[in-house]
DNA sequence: AAACACCATGCATACGTATGCATTTTGCTC
DNA sequence: GAGCAAAATGCATACGTATGCATGGTGTTT
C-alpha cells in the first residue's frame, strides 16, 4: 500500500501488457471489452490513479486551465473584488464540469505571468480576469499572441488585437441605469469612476450613461465626473471631493457596486438622504448590493453565464477552433437607492 | 520560435551538456558560478521555462497544492459562502508567497475526491474547506491518513484522529458575543444554527453561547433554538418559525453572518426593529456584514492569518516535519445590530 | 487448406527533466 | 614535472505514461 501503483503493477494483476492498461483505461476501441472491464475493475480495487505529470509529459496535454486574477493595486486584502470572487467561483465550477482541473493565482500586472503557464506546460490556456492598467496589459497580450498561446480574457473588446474577450454591454448597461433615473425623474447627474486611463469598462459605462442624458436634453457636466478604481475606499474618497467642492446633484452612479456604496456612505455621512437626495445606482450587482441600506440599484452582470462562456471558448481555441468575442447583457436590477 | 525550447537546446548554445543546464538552472553548487549565470542569460534570452511535467515526474513533487472546498449542498450559485470566499483569496495569496501554484476546486462531499489529487501527483498536498456532514467526512478523513497523505483542514479539531486541523475558538467566539448582548441587557436568547448534527463548528458556538447565558444566572430557553445551514434564506426561514410560533426574545445571534442576516431579515419584515426589539449578532465578519442595515456586530475570524497558517502547516507535512493543530481566537467586532 | 483480413495485444520508444556515477579539468604540493 | 585532491562537467538512466509499429490469433473466403 506503501509504494504508489503503477500501469505495471495493474497490467501484472490483469495478465496483460502496460501498454493494454494504458489504452484499456483511456477507454480505446482497440483493446477488448471484456480485457477493458477486467483492467478497469482492477485499477479501481487497486486505487490505481493515472500519474497525471507522466501523462502530461507523454501527452503534452495538461488538463488544466489557469485563471490570472489581476488585481487593483490598491485593493487591500480584506475586501477583495466580490464580482471578481463570483467569476472565480462560476468558472471554478464550469472547469469542474468540463473535467479540467484550475490553477488560480493573482498576479501582479507587472510581472512575467506571460510566459509562465503555457511554457512550462502547467496550464493548457489561460482565462485574464481582472480591471487593469491597459496600456501595460496590452504588451502582454502581444506577447500573448506571438507565443501562440490559448487565452481568453473577461472585459471589454480589444479591437485592435485578435483575441478572444467575454465581457458586458457596458455602454448599454450604463445607458440603462441612467434611463431609469431620468425616468425617475433625476436631473444633474454625478459618475464616479475612472473614465481616462486604463479601464475601458468604466469608460463605455460613462459613454452609455452621457449617451442617456443626451437623449433626454439634459446635460452632461463634466465637472461632476470624478475618478475612482473599484473599491469602497475609492468611492467614498471620490464622492466625499464632489460634496466638498459644494457641488450639486440629484443622482449619482458609481462605475462598479463598490464604488457606488462607498459613494453612497459618504452621501449618507454628510446629511445626503438616499434616495431621497440622491439616487445611487452601481454597476454588477455584487451579493453585498441587495443587503446594503438603502439596497442598491445596480446592472447585473451574470457571473455564472459569464464564467460558463469563458471556459467554453477557451476550450474551443484549447481544441484548435475559432471563438468568438462575445458581449452579454446587463439586466437592470431595481432596488431602492434610486427611489422605486 | 514555434517548437518548445527544451534543456538540449539551451546546453547547445550554452556549449554544455543538458545535466549542466539543469543543475545551472536550480542553482546546484556543483556547477561553476560562471557557466551557471551563463547558462541562465541564455536560458532567459530564449524564454526557457522548465517543463513542469517533466520535472513533476523526476522529482515526484508538484510544486502544488491542492484546495478542496465543500459547499453546503444547499448552497445557490449566486451567493457562495463569502466567508470561504475570503478565505480562499488568503490562501491563494499564502500559495503564491510560498512559490506553490494552488489547484482550485469544489467537491461534492460524497465525490471519491480523497484519492483523486495525492495518487494523480496533481499536488503534493490538500487543503480542506467547508462545512461538511460530520460523519461522512470522517470516513474520508480516516482514509487520508492510511493513504499518508499530506492534509490540512479547516475547522474544529477533530480529536479522535491524528488531523492538523486551523480553526477558531468557536466556543469562546459565541461566549464574546452573548456577553455583550447581556452587558447589553438583554435577557432572552434566540441561537439559530444547526446544532445536532454534523457542524461541530455550530455547535461550539452554541455552547459558548449557552455557557455566556449560564454564568449570568439567565436561563437557556432549548425552544428557542432553532436548525439553519449557512445561508441567507435558511436563516430566514428558520428565524421566520420561531416568530411564528410566537416567541418572544430580544436578542438573537445566528452561527454565521449569513444567517443572522436572513435571521435579521426575516425579524425586520415582521415588524421587529433590529436593534430596539431585538439585537442581533453572527459570526465570521464576512465583508458584507460592514455594509447591512443596521450593520452586524460579529466575532470576526482572521481569514488573511487563516490562510497563512494553513498553508505554512502543509508545507511543514509536506516537508516531513510535524504540524499542530492550531486554534485562532476571534474579535468581538461591534457594530449597531446589537444596540451598542 | 491456403490465403487473407481483421481484431487484439505486446514491444519499443519518446515525452523533458534530474541525478548518481564516471570522467575530465583545474589547481596545488613536493 | 609528477602526483593528487578537488572542482566541474558529461554520460547514462529513470520517472510513468501513451502510442506507432510489429506480431499473434481468430474467423472468413475461395
Amino acid at each position: 500500500m506503501k509504494s504508489k501503483q503503477t500501469s505495471f503493477d495493474i497490467a501484472y494483476r490483469a495478465g496483460v501488457s502496460q501498454s493494454t492498461v494504458s489504452r484499456a483505461l483511456r477507454n480505446s476501441p482497440l483493446v477488448n471489452e471484456e480485457t477493458r472491464l477486467r483492467v478497469q475493475a482492477i485499477a479501481k480495487e487497486l486505487n490505481y490513479k493515472v500519474d497525471k505529470n507522466a501523462s502530461s509529459l507523454r501527452t503534452q496535454q495538461s488538463g488544466t486551465l489557469a485563471l490570472l486574477l489581476f488585481e487593483d493595486p490598491t485593493n487591500d486584502d480584506s475586501l477583495i473584488n466580490p464580482f471578481f470572487m463570483s467569476m472565480l467561483a462560476s468558472i471554478t465550477r464550469a472547469c469542474a464540469t468540463k473535467g479540467y482541473d484550475l490553477l488560480v493565482s493573482f498576479q501582479e500586472m507587472s510581472a512575467d505571468w506571460h510566459a509562465d503557464f503555457e511554457d512550462t506546460r502547467k496550464a493548457d490556456g489561460i482565462i485574464l480576469l481582472g480591471y487593469g492598467d491597459y496600456n501595460e496589459y496590452e504588451e502582454k497580450l502581444i506577447q500573448l499572441i506571438e507565443q501562440d498561446t490559448c487565452f481568453v480574457r473577461w472585459g471589454a473588446e480589444v479591437k485592435e488585437l485578435q483575441v478572444v474577450s467575454v465581457g458586458c454591454d457596458n455602454l448599454h448597461g450604463g445607458f440603462q441605469l441612467t434611463e431609469h433615473l431620468i425616468n425617475n425623474g433625476r436631473k444633474t447627474f454625478a459618475f464616479v469612476g475612472g473614465v481616462s486611463c486604463g479601464q475601458p469598462e468604466f469608460l463605455d459605462r460613462y459613454l452609455g450613461h452621457s449617451k442617456a442624458i443626451e437623449n433626454h436634453q439634459l446635460t452632461v457636466d463634466k465637472g461632476l465626473q470624478v475618478d475612482a478604481v473599484s473599491t469602497e475606499e475609492s468611492g467614498y474618497q471620490a464622492a466625499l471631493s464632489l460634496i466638498q467642492q459644494g457641488k450639486k446633484f440629484d443622482a449619482l452612479m458609481g462605475a462598479s457596486d463598490l464604488i457606488a456604496l462607498g459613494a453612497m456612505r459618504a452621501l449618507q455621512e454628510n446629511g445626503y438622504k438616499v434616495p431621497e437626495d440622491v439616487a445611487v445606482v452601481g454597476f454588477d450587482d455584487i451579493p453585498i448590493a441587495s443587503f446594503t441600506f438603502p439596497p442598491l440599484t445596480t446592472a447585473k452582470q451574470d457571473t455564472m453565464l459569464a464564467g460558463e462562456l469563458l471556459v467554453d471558448k477557451l476550450l474551443q481555441l484549447v481544441n484548435g477552433e475559432v471563438a468568438e468575442t462575445q458581449l452579454m447583457t446587463t439586466d437592470l436590477v431595481i432596488r431602492k437607492s434610486c427611489g422605486s
